[in-house]
DNA sequence: GTCCTACTTCAAGTCGGCTTGAGGTCAAGT
DNA sequence: ACTTGACCTCAAGCCGACTTGAAGTAGGAC
């Protein structure tokens, strides 16, 4: 069966039903058809939601994400603002990866004097 | 001289005076002095600025920033949890990579099926 | 001395992203 | 027939992170 109700969504995905009704009407979920009143999503809508959740990790908003993915997950076909957002998170990217760099550093250097520490400034020249 | 006023700070940080102040409120950063009723501020504070900057793009919050930062900028010395912290922006930058992969990939490839393409499932098993 | 400009406080408002609660629907079980 | 449990709608509330606005202060130029 690749029909599933909320509360098995709510049981694959950890989203909560409240959530997934909040996306549906933002319009970045849609269900296949209604039961009754209640939602009947396609098994597809857990990959949907992987990916909004991998999108707001990366720090875009709803809207931003409704105008890069159509609600059936499928890419926009805007071309420039996909590659635009690709290069948003590359820069993004490099910056926490300094920062997680910094961070292990500073777990591990006892060094009070830490703002000094040449390891540590580098990621506040990026910034 | 090593003393700023606030709008010097703006001036060099882009951040806006309403969001020192409110940063300061919470204990982010901490000015040196007044002068009469004005802010004086080391000129370390955007140092610290583009720290929490950072720390902001990597999804943490203001609490979070607090418990891992004093408000000198200095790391808390609670290692532990700056290398949790480290691990948990190692996760996240794992999965923002494959996304900046899957969007540059999404705006060069003209698939409409899109989702069945392996390169674009790829993230979504990550997440 | 008074005007300007840069600053201040404090309370209230805004915005995004949800969550909560009251009250309703519906199919299945006893 | 009635209860239970999973679902529904819709309006209101909440939280984090700020922003805005009204009213005040402090120092310098004229």
């Amino acid at each position: 069966m690749d029909e599933i109700g909320i509360g098995e969504v709510v049981r694959r995905s950890g989203v909560p039903a409240s959530t997934l009704r909040y996306y549906e009407e933002r319009g970045l979920i849609t269900c296949v058809r209604r039961q009754g009143l209640a939602r009947v999503f396609s098994v597809a809508v857990l990959e949907q939601l992987a990916l909004i959740g991998v999108c707001r990790t990366a720090g875009f908003s709803l809207e931003e994400i409704l105008l890069m993915f159509s609600p059936d997950g499928r890419p926009s076909p805007n071309r420039e603002m996909l590659a635009a957002k690709a290069d948003e998170l590359d820069a993004t990217i490099r910056k926490l990866a300094l920062m997680r760099d910094d961070l292990r550093h500073a777990a591990a250097c006892p060094a009070p004097t830490h703002m000094e520490c040449p390891t540590f400034r580098r990621v506040l020249g990026q910034a």
